[in-house]
DNA sequence: GAGCACTGC
């Protein structure tokens, strides 16, 4: 049966040898799924060449090779179910063996991980689809991808050379009666056993032909093959190269080697065009060359979104005015010239008349720092302050500053902020700007909000975990306080969806500034869309005006290579081109390296922004004029049934790639480089999932809890969380004892809702008050509650990091031990960054998780917990972990891997930690995240005694039973 | 022996 499926691999392979002059496993595997897919032969020829853009061989040939595999592939089909029924059978086995037999939760917990795998198969295959073959299509050939977006110097000589392999591996493959035959002229075996190198080839084939030819038809042509997409005629080339070569012999008496090159170069230099703006307009002197491509990527331009300036002249006018006034005086005219100004009345009119209002205005129309202004002038502030929500920290800041600047008062007086860490607010504030998180605990002090007389949820479209929880309780507020005034303020797309969560609510939009973008989109799927963003860029930068542009991709790794590629790319390229500065930013990098965006660039030159999604809400950089959107971002998801999160590479949603296209237009015209085709941006969600279905919701239901929101499946959210991750929260919730068993809210679970912690360390600190090691146990909730960015791995020194790090892991003591040896050691340094550096830590990680702690101290006198300390004791401070995380517990199987006890699931120590060698019989760890395994990150060793005392209704003594003892009994069982 | 988008309390 393997062999069929093998004669059909290979026939593919053959196959696509022909069509594309390469093949390669993985695209012969992809042509195969392909298959498998396709309802018809039509619908197979659709498929392939949508997928695979560059199968763009002659239609009749395709369709052959199409109708062929659909007939072959029902074999392939058989095979494979054989194979997998054959492989589940081995598995079978193998676990017996091993593990004794217990079938039925064998199997289970095979089916757990399977389900997960195929899930993540299947959202692979779903990313596939959207955007085109791109993970399969990425190895296909490393020379080809190379090529496309290669400029000249660097590899076209490479690239003829391998292509000239090429032709010679089929010269010989076409052997025939001892004769050679190349371009038409026989050669001798001889001659053609000196094929080694193109100088001798054309050498041969050259004193051949002017001994026999006169074929004069062959003239110097210019390959009009380059000028059609997809195809390059080698023939045609390989003609112009040995006109070329002719010429050289004529003129110079001299061979050139590479005589193919040059004319190449020849036709592409006339035929290319260098354009510079006119800023920095250079001579092009005759040495100078061109920038050319294989292969375009052919762009549809497919629409431009028109922009809107509201009563430009108008505005000119003021703005013209304003210049002899005062800086207050200018300030109050600025805000004039802002597009809401002219809606002031009607706006104030609206609110006046509706308790809810949802007001869409694009950014840059100044509804966040204005609308709070009007309300402030037109009264509102005499019967309480008035509140606007930002879902970050710089925003609300920000704002609040401006404000206070625009209004001529201190920051902090009349206008302030408040978030995390910081508040900066007093009695006379009226104007308060604050993240979401920060009103969402407000709401725990001060459930009717009474002090607010108007509350502005800002940026709602956004749908940040807190601000979906915010909508479902200011809703219910409002219909008990007729006199709140409920501002929701959005981008466009969804304003009908919050009009109507809260009962048809009026919607007022206004426009904002913005100028026309141009969208263009590619012809065909890119396989690879590093690459084809890579090419994008240069492209843009020879070919485009002058004016940045801006990369989104989708994390550190791909933000790395892509700026070494870049950097390669125009290394050897002197002051051939324009400067091109490259600026990576990502959340993670030091804030010294993240300033480097905002600096302007200097005249002549160019930057490159290669930027996460960091950029799509968080910073505005000015001068940006090009967006490349290659239309992926990671995304993290949670499966309540297993407690896994993942976090994957996922398409893009309608909305974030409109978001993304606004930053081309922000101070002029712009343009947009969408890097998938118009169908597959028609096939993409509209909105991104909300954050609230897609996380662990165990936290959010504390808060409901203590706000004393019972029914929670009742409660009004706009966007459902699953119940089953719903009952997954109460579950844990309750198996902590912050739930009893009705459902409600315990003195312990009060308690925990005070630390804005996940409720597991929130109960592991509370716990620690029972084992005298509170201290100790807030540096290790502050340092778990920074993630995962606490060390820091350079690829050049992962040997030494690696080193440092285990210095804190001695006598294997664990992660969370680790951690807190870690905060330790930094503080009796007196908090040195240079201790820092030298210990490969993150200095900014680490202060961040000294914030973090001072809060917690404060916290933990307000719930009645000691501050005390006692570090010698490990195995106290251990089990106050446990009192947390015994739900996160897992045992060591004879494999040498772990399985977690409830839901029982097969998991890996992840390498990063101490216990990674160790292996210890029990573990804790402290969160279990899917990428190439189930991993647990931040492992501790256990007990088994612990768990059945610590947590009695959680751990049956059957649960935490031995290994060693399970086998047997469980043998003795299969015995009966 | 592995890779971590972005927020927020």
């Amino acid at each position: 049966m393997g062999s069929s499926s093998d004669s059909l691999k290979t026939w593919v392979s053959d196959q696509l040898m022909s069509m594309l002059g390469y093949s390669q496993p993985t695209l012969v595997q992809y042509v195969i799924a392909l298959a498998k897919q396709a309802t018809s032969t039509g619908d197979l020829v659709n498929k392939l060449s949508v997928e695979c853009g560059s199968l763009s061989s002659s239609s009749d040939t395709l369709h052959a090779f199409t109708e062929e595999i659909f007939t072959r592939v029902p074999l392939l089909l058989d095979d494979a179910d054989d194979d997998d029924e054959k492989r589940r059978v081995k598995r079978r086995t193998i676990t017996g063996d091993e593990e004794g037999d217990d079938d039925g939760s064998e199997s289970e917990e095979e089916r757990l991980v399977r389900d997960q795998r195929e899930e993540q198969l299947e959202q692979n295959i779903r990313n596939r689809d959207v955007i085109g073959a791109r993970k399969l299509m990425e190895p296909v050939n490393a020379l080809e991808q190379d090529d496309i977006t290669a400029l000249r110097r660097v590899s076209r000589q490479e690239y003829l050379k391998k292509r000239e392999e090429k032709k010679v591996e089929e010269l010989r493959d076409d052997i025939e009666d001892e004769e050679y035959l190349f371009d038409g002229v026989k050669l001798t075996e001889a001659e053609y056993g000196e094929l080694r190198h193109k100088k001798e080839l054309y050498e041969i084939v050259k004193k051949k032909k002017q001994s026999v030819e006169v074929d004069d038809t062959r003239e110097y042509k210019i390959p009009e093959a380059y000028d059609q997409e997809g195809s390059v005629n080698q023939e045609k080339r390989f003609d112009v190269a040995l006109k070329r070569c002719r010429d050289q012999e004529c003129v110079g008496g001299k061979m050139n080697p590479f005589a193919e090159q040059e004319a190449w170069e020849d036709y592409q230099i006339g035929k290319a065009m260098l354009k510079y703006g006119s800023k920095n307009k250079r001579q092009i002197s005759d040495d100078d060359y061109q920038f050319v491509f294989e292969d375009q990527i052919d762009f549809i331009k497919t629409s431009v979104v028109d922009g809107y300036n509201t009563d430009n002249e108008e505005v000119s006018k003021l703005l013209e005015k304003s210049k002899a006034k005062s800086a207050l005086e200018r300030l109050q005219e600025e805000r004039k010239s802002l597009p809401i100004y002219s809606y002031r009345d009607e706006l104030l009119q609206a609110i006046q008349d509706y308790q809810v209002v949802v007001i869409v205005g694009e950014t840059g129309s100044g509804k966040t720092t204005q609308i709070p202004q009007y309300l402030h002038e037109a009264g509102y502030t005499k019967r309480g302050k008035i509140g606007c929500t930002q879902p970050r920290r710089v925003a609300a800041m920000s704002v609040a500053a401006r404000v206070s600047h625009e209004m001529g008062v201190k920051l902090g007086h009349e206008v302030g902020y408040s978030i995390r860490f910081e508040d900066c607010t007093s009695e006379k504030t009226v104007l308060k700007y604050m993240t979401d998180g920060m009103l969402l605990r407000e709401f725990l002090a001060e459930p009717d909000l009474e002090s607010y007389s108007v509350l502005m949820v800002d940026e709602a479209h956004e749908r940040t975990l807190s601000t979906d929880i915010l909508f479902g309780l200011v809703k219910d507020v409002a219909r008990s306080r007729p006199d709140l005034k409920l501002l929701i303020s959005s981008a466009t797309l969804d304003a009908e969806k919050f009009s109507d969560f809260f009962d048809s609510a009026p919607i007022f939009s206004f426009p904002g500034r913005r100028y026309p973008i141009e969208i263009n989109y590619t012809k065909a799927p890119e396989a690879d869309y590093l690459d084809a963003a890579i090419f994008t860029v240069l492209h843009i930068h020879v070919k485009e005006e002058p004016g940045d542009i801006f990369v989104f991709l989708t994390g550190q790794e791909e933000i790395e290579t892509v700026e070494e590629n870049l950097k390669h790319r125009t290394k050897g390229l002197g002051t051939k081109i324009a400067e091109l500065i490259i600026c990576p930013i990502y959340a993670n990098l030091p804030i010294e390296l993240q300033s480097k965006i905002f600096e302007p660039t200097p005249e002549g030159a160019r930057k490159v922004v290669l930027a996460t999604n960091i950029a799509e809400t968080s910073l505005t950089i000015d001068g940006i004029k090009y967006v490349i959107d290659p239309g992926f971002c990671k995304m993290k998801s949670y499966n309540p049934r297993t407690g896994m999160e993942s976090l994957l590479v996922a398409p893009i949603s309608k909305a974030s790639a409109n978001q993304r296209k606004g930053r081309a237009g922000r101070t002029g015209p712009g343009k947009c480089f969408r890097l998938y085709t118009v169908c597959s941006y028609n096939d993409l969600e509209d909105n991104t999932t909300p954050e609230i279905k897609r996380t662990n919701l165990a936290n959010v239901v504390l808060i409901l809890k203590s706000l004393g929101i019972h029914d929670l499946l009742k409660f009004d959210f706009m966007d459902s969380p699953t119940p089953e991750a719903l009952m997954e929260a109460l579950e844990l919730l309750f198996s902590l004892n912050a739930l009893n068993e009705r459902g409600e809210l315990t003195m312990l679970g009060r308690r925990m809702a005070e630390f804005p912690l996940d409720p597991m360390l929130s109960k592991a600190i509370v716990a620690s008050d029972k084992y005298k090691c509170s201290d100790e146990m807030i540096s290790i909730a502050a340092m778990l509650s920074v993630g995962n960015s606490i060390f820091y791995r350079p690829k050049d020194k992962q040997v030494h990091a690696d080193n440092a790090r285990m210095n804190f892991h001695s006598g294997n003591v664990g992660d969370h031990i680790a951690l807190l040896n870690v905060y330790n050691s930094w503080k009796e340094t007196g908090y040195s960054t240079q201790w820092c550096y030298e210990n490969y830590v993150q200095v900014r990680s680490m202060k961040r998780a000294r914030d973090i702690r001072d809060q917690l101290e404060g916290l933990l006198e307000r719930v009645g917990i000691e501050l005390t300390s006692n570090a010698n004791d490990l195995e106290s401070i251990k089990k106050a972990i446990t009192s947390g995380f015994f739900p996160h517990s897992a045992r060591l199987q004879t494999n040498g891997s772990y399985r977690t006890v409830k839901p029982p699931q097969a998991a890996h120590i992840h390498p990063s930690s101490g216990l990674a060698q160790v292996l210890p019989r029990w573990v804790l760890y402290h969160e279990l995240v899917l990428t190439t395994k189930a991993y647990m990150r931040q492992v501790t060793e256990l007990k088994r005694e612990w768990l059945v005392d610590i947590a009695p209704h959680w751990y049956q003594l059957k649960d935490a039973e031995d290994s060693g003892t399970k086998k047997k009994s469980r043998g003795e069982m299969k015995r009966l």
